[in-house]
DNA sequence: TTGCAAAAACTAATGTCATTAGTTATTATA
DNA sequence: TATAATAACTAATGACATTAGTTTTTGCAA
């Protein structure tokens, strides 16, 4: 009387995330995640592709949660507003899914049509977040990859402990957004001095 | 007619980086480094305390020598050009190495007097190179931290080939950088009008 | 309602890896 | 020259991932 227990792609996943902000991607192993499910790990092959597999899915599941935070976190704000929530959301996710948030860098199939859409998707509503700033063209996904970097950069350094100073994080958070908004308004100066010049 | 080859850490430590910087950090296997060196994989505990301790030692040596890189970059300069060269001295190093650069992230045992001792002359290297903005106490420091997240969010990301649309990463940096210094200025503009108000 | 095919769980087996214990040969030193 | 430390080795164990093949349940068609 054992087949057909009820397992499902979701609560693999969830159990996997749950693996994961506790103890690390790492520790997501087809071994550890039978046993929280009460289950043989070969069993798991019904459901999913292998470790690789289980990975990548995992990498999509996260990707959906941090567009999702994101997306709610810019509705209705423009300018700097904007930026910082949508800031705030993204420090906030890495935080509470520490686990997650790596697997949505580590795992992903960059082959995935999946992973390629939700990448577009982010890169749009972080576009939308950046009109106020009047960048043309090009200016703006430089502009886009520039806030991916420094936000990814703080929650990474962040999560592996690698700021060792005794320093209140969210000030430091903060303070690298504020510069980084004050440095946008200076670049679209610039632009402006040059169009309509001397 | 086996015993002393001639195996030694420094030779160990080489053979580990180029697997780490061709086949990725994950690759760096006692038996994968047993094959390239020659000999058993029990061999290597002669050298070095497991795995884990290759590891911890890997990021150290990479921790000194991108130290190494970005003390001579800021030789003889000061303000921008010190930071530029900087970063840019970092995000090379992070190119031509990226398993060890990868190692000096993941891998190390944040108690470790070494790398402690690195991370605080880092500190102080980057503390040197943004003197010119006279930053005053803290700020000085949450501004190492905003200048380390965006370097690190960069490198980490072009490396995973997180940056997917076809544009010109080095301008994509460059302009990062731009934005950030720029930023930094106005924040020592908006810090002198508020220490001589009205 | 009955029977059959697909799906989901299982057991068993293989191979890779890290790690430990115990052995042997070489080197350095007393 | 003898001995102790060291560096290599072999053998064995245990954790994993993965595959092959088996059994049981379930859904659907006759």
């Amino acid at each position: 009387m054992s087949p057909r227990i009820g397992l499902d792609l979701p609560t693999i996943l969830q159990a996997a995330v749950e693996i994961a902000d506790t103890r690390g991607l790492e520790e997501v192993t087809l071994a550890s995640l039978a046993q929280k499910l009460d289950v043989r790990s070969p069993s798991l092959y019904n459901h999913v592709n292998g470790l690789s597999g289980l990975r990548s899915k995992l990498a999509v599941y996260g990707l959906e949660q941090l567009l999702h935070v994101m997306t709610q976190a810019v509705v209705g704000r423009s300018g700097d507003d904007a930026v910082r929530e949508l800031g705030k959301a993204y420090v906030t996710f890495a935080r509470a899914h520490p686990g997650l948030y790596d697997a949505t860098l580590r795992a992903p199939d960059p082959q995935d049509e999946e992973v390629r859409r939700l990448a577009g998707e982010t890169v749009d509503l972080v576009i939308r977040a950046l009109q106020a700033y009047e960048l043309k063209d090009d200016a703006a996904l430089h502009a886009v990859r520039g806030l991916r970097s420094l936000l990814h950069g703080f929650s990474s350094l962040e999560q592996r402990g690698g700021f060792g100073l005794p320093l209140d994080l969210d000030v430091s958070f903060r303070l690298l957004l504020d510069t980084f908004l004050a440095g946008l308004h200076e670049m679209k100066r610039w632009a402006k001095a040059e169009s309509k010049p001397t």
